[in-house]
DNA sequence: TCCCAAATAATAATTATTATCATTTAGGAT
DNA sequence: ATCCTAAATGATAATAATTATTATTTGGGA
């Protein structure tokens, strides 16, 4: 079950508590958190873990490719326990990520992807709106009443 | 020629001396800018203008899609003057973007897409690497020694 | 030319994240 | 079981990127 901690341990890297609550609150999410977000959850079960221990923790994780960041356009990096490859539709409002069971680097795209000659590292695709709950919540909320500011949302 | 005046001006925003500077080093560039970039090569036209003016003009322009944003992992935003919709491969090195003559939200992933009901606002398809240049002078360059640090890219 | 909302310059403030460093601790060696 | 040391941590300072504030200036219509 536990098998981060063979992870962890074969590599060299120690079994810390802290390790174990951050890891553990992100098995426990269905949704990416951002930093904070765990931060304060570490926090309810442990007060005396420092925000940075959780941020160092992050980058280790996401290093050894056990956690995977996402980088949502207009917010804070977002985590979640890295499952293999894969894409999200991302809510805005909640940071409920679902998993698109598909991945764009393939057949066409990939080709003329081949064609540039670059050296690909990664890539990400990010589908961003509302998930249906939000959706429902914003077209009740008055907030939106339009002017200049429009809804935040930029569309490339 | 200039239409982007008219499309400030139509919806009551100034022509001013510091957004023609911005949107014509925007023109120049091939590359995607960060802000800062921009900044100093507005600095060099006119050292006067301010690096706040660069950022309000630059969330005007992306807001009124005159100008678009990519978020790279690891670094700054970037911009570039929109040229309609399009995805990019763009170089951690050096920053320039490829434009990719394909865009993945069609057929198969589309319908997936519109299955999950997410009420879909935008998509983002990165794809990171380096462009050959930057592919070559890497090679050469020792600062690649390894140890655990790797090379600072995360690959989801 | 006059006027004023819009825009600007300068700078303070904020947000997200990383670096520093003194202290603690996990876990292998003894 | 105890000791030891590199690794990890907590607290906090520092940094990077961006946004907010505010007094001043200005584009462009009346």
């Amino acid at each position: 079950m536990s098998t981060w901690v063979e992870k962890l341990s074969a590599r060299g890297y120690k079994i810390t508590p802290q390790r174990r609550i951050i890891l553990e609150i992100l098995d426990n999410s269905d949704r990416h958190l951002t930093a904070e977000e765990i931060g304060l959850q570490v926090k309810e079960i442990e007060p005396s873990i420092s925000l940075a221990t959780v941020y160092r923790n992050l980058n280790l994780l996401v290093e050894l490719q056990m956690v995977s960041r996402l980088n949502i356009h207009d917010g804070p990096v977002r985590y979640e326990l890295h499952g293999g490859h894969n894409h999200h539709l991302v809510c805005m409002n909640c940071g409920a990520a679902v998993k698109l069971g598909v991945c764009p680097m393939q057949g066409e795209v990939k080709r003329i992807v081949d064609e540039t000659g670059f050296e690909v590292s990664s890539h990400h695709f990010e589908i961003l709106g509302y998930c249906r709950e939000c959706s429902l919540k914003k077209e009740l909320s008055p907030t939106s009443a339009g002017a200049k500011g429009g809804t935040g949302v930029d569309q490339e």
